[in-house]
DNA sequence: TCAAGATATATCGGCTTACGATATATTGAG
DNA sequence: CTCAATATATCGTAAGCCGATATATCTTGA
């Protein structure tokens, strides 16, 4: 799963958002990091959706603009968990290397 | 950074690697979960080189056999150690939200 | 001696994916 | 009327992973 597709499925988690609000939900759910690309959100969106991860919750027209609102699936929810935990034993299994290295070590771990 | 240059990079932490030997040290560190290709590999260490989070250590030849070693550069620990932190917060991110959700989905709890 | 498998590096084409640019449409500010 | 913001949609390009393939040596086994 790609980092783009990871925060669309986070920022679905509790409530539908249409594809504008998603972009402003990751940009803030990342520290201001992820700066979703339209180009990249209905892409990503279309395949999460052909995938079963998200599907389509209700279409709303507010002030003649059309908002198309996504919501996460049960899949989806599994999906995104399991992707959590394996992201963090990722994370863990580097730090884990880089903190026990002892640089020129001749010593033994003490 | 891509998954297969987080974990070539977290493969050379501690000492110098030689490609085939990395394919089967990322296997062992990941669990089993990611099998680096050949094809994969080199595409990916080059680049790394090309960015000099990696540089060429030494070159043996064992049995008659070329063996290039790899060496993580003082960049690429620093980057390695940037992108694991970065995970690791994108993976409490996701976790937070999810825990914090009442899985009652498509039942319209509120 | 010959064949097969493991080790080891290298390259190519195909496929998926992210991104920037662009298009369309409405509302509100100037 | 023009400009900016909101909002969805599509296209071409570039990047990156993967499977397949090629080359070469050593070991195992019939």
């Amino acid at each position: 799963m790609t980092e783009q597709a990871f925060f669309i499925l986070t920022a679905l988690v509790g409530a539908p958002r249409h594809g504008y609000g998603i972009v402003g939900e990751v940009a803030g759910l990342s520290g201001g990091r992820v700066r979703l690309k339209v180009g990249t959100l209905y892409g990503v969106l279309d395949r999460l959706a052909g995938d079963g991860l998200v599907e389509l919750d209700r279409e709303e027209v507010e002030q003649g603009r059309l908002r198309r609102y996504y919501r996460l699936t049960d899949s989806g929810g599994a999906a995104l968990t399991a992707e959590a935990q394996r992201q963090a034993a990722n994370a863990r299994a580097a730090s884990d290397r880089l903190h026990g290295w002892r640089p020129a070590g001749q010593g033994g771990v003490s």
